[in-house]
DNA sequence: AATGAATGAGAATTCATTCAT
DNA sequence: AATGAATGAATTCTCATTCAT
């Protein structure tokens, strides 16, 4: 059953990644054995070996395609000349738009993130790298036109930001979206983020 | 080896206790074998479950004593008559005070609630129950003095607060201690807490 | 808390003895554990091994119990005079008042002996010994007077009786006593003993 | 070493019940590991598990399997004209062939029965329904030509028939073979059973 | 390329037994 | 004598990985 055209090999390695994904974001990813994610893509345990060398290996991939397809978009929409808070609420609104496609594999970054182990931060960080540079432009803007003053240099402050966000995500899974939802988080973090509780 | 010498038990649970706390922190909670930590608490493998029905008794008991710990401190320091941001930053170095002496339990406690599972939180705001009531008490006086103002409740600005906290830990934890420092964060915190990035 | 009274040893071993022959009954020889059998028994763990080396020296001594307890009573009430069926009725009803008294003990000898192994088998007919001579008495004399000429040995004729008593007590431990009860026992192994289904 | 060519499959679960079936024989079923099983099987230790789900699946099969191929076989030699116990011993006959092949099987599933544990009977009952229903349609056969005429019912008579067979191989067990042997069973048992120790 | 049976290291848990107090 | 904490061998079961077909 040798050579699968191209397009069809793409769609068994993102078939797997979604069920890898769907099943890291329900059971994690220790609780989810690779036998179970290779039936729930509609291949047998062996063919996932065929896509990727190890369990480890699959993991960086759903990662890996997390950001990849996230670094897609930011900034697509970023306007300079508008209000900090309208940059950021959209930026952060952009990011809302992806995860809505793609809940489980935010989840699965988002919660290995938050694990804070250094070693995987770097890989993190990476990730984020367009992100966190969208953040750091617009509030370098906002320097310039006063709505920014903080101590805290630009760098520190977009990763509050990002930091922000997980955590509004991950407070709307713990609560089983009762708060807040997916609507309110753009404004609720711009808002927070440029003011605080003040 | 019967009766021990009374608090001999408790020594010797207290030692298992750290040892869990020590691997569930630095090799995750999946990734720590009972066998393993009975023997860095010095006890054969059998002897963990004299203290302990199962893994995941474990699990809760440790959980269960970073909570235990917290909750004799907070609010002690506070003083109602400050500001607003004296005041928060007096219950973050309380925090911070409480976390130099337990990291491990602090580390555990921190990336099991940042899993956000529904099933869990319950219990994760159960433990952190004393410590948000104390941030709510603050900003209900912040609202009269008119140091607070937001239009989100006292309830989610409390959950915000030990959400920057942990972020802020956990930033540190993944830097390897670059930033923020232990020092640092009770002003952090408090700061942008109160003022955001303005 | 050295020397106790010679009656109170007894009473702790007697004690002992009941609460593993409850266990054995309800739940198995290995399912049975020793901790269990000694708080049951109302001591700890530990002060079982001052009555009995072993779990196997407890087995043998619920075994022991058992068949001494047993070996008090036959042919007490045997009347050599009588017809066949009656002096072999009168016997089962001995027994079946002994296994009203003591029915876990019954229970756990006679599973055991049912598991037919040739090493426990010198044991479990040494300890029917005096059963198994008093059923062959009353079949020699029973042949003197016509009523017994099956073409077995009397001695085989009496391993099917106990063996038809076990298998009959057996059938209404497996029916939680619906058939046969324990008053229809004497009479129905008698008849069926002496002219099976004819 | 996938798709094993067909039968082969078949073939490992065979060699799987039978190493099952002997060490239960052997050592009891609560006497023999999993561990010991597949290694006998010429297999590893997981391997058994992909055949059985548990230890308990894997002892359901060997009872099944035991009641499954005795099952093929009874009445097919009944003949009815016959005398009652010309058929009664037909039938042991039938049993005693089968028990030759698969002995360990018998020991097993006998074994187990004699426990008379109420959840299991119903399953034993029902493993032995062809065997009975048979004796009692010879035993209805036999009123009619006067040759049966006990007062207790046919189904009780029918669960004393195989109690007795079952005894007997027991007791052939227990004494190394010495008594009775395999051939002198079916006419004893259907002796002893239509005329007891007359 | 896909399959899925085999593998065996490793994990949690149980429990008879020992022995210091 | 009684206790009950400690022990560690043994057991069941899981699962990532390999590889013949």
């Amino acid at each position: 059953m040798a050579r699968l055209r191209k397009g069809e090999r793409d769609a068994v390695r993102a078939r797997l990644l979604e069920a890898a994904a769907r099943h890291f974001a329900a059971a994690g990813i220790d609780g989810s054995s690779i036998d179970a994610i290779s039936l729930a893509a509609g291949c047998a345990k062996g063919t996932i070996y065929n896509y990727f060398r190890s369990k480890d290996e699959l993991i960086g991939a759903v990662l890996e395609e997390s950001s990849r397809r996230a670094a897609e978009r930011f900034t697509a929409d970023d306007v300079a000349g508008r209000h900090t808070r309208r940059r950021l609420a959209a930026l952060a609104a952009a990011d809302v738009a992806l995860l809505r496609e793609h809940e489980d594999f935010y989840k699965v970054v988002i919660r290995e993130a938050l694990k804070f182990r250094p070693e995987v931060q770097a890989a993190a960080v990476g990730h984020l790298g367009p992100f966190l540079a969208a953040v750091e432009r617009i509030l370098a803007d906002g320097r310039r036109r006063g709505e920014v003053g903080s101590e805290s240099s630009d760098g520190e402050l977009a990763l509050l930001f990002v930091g922000l966000l997980a955590l509004l995500y991950g407070q709307r899974w713990a609560s089983d979206g009762a708060w807040p939802t997916l609507e309110a988080i753009p404004d609720l973090v711009a808002d927070f983020f440029l003011d605080g509780a003040r």
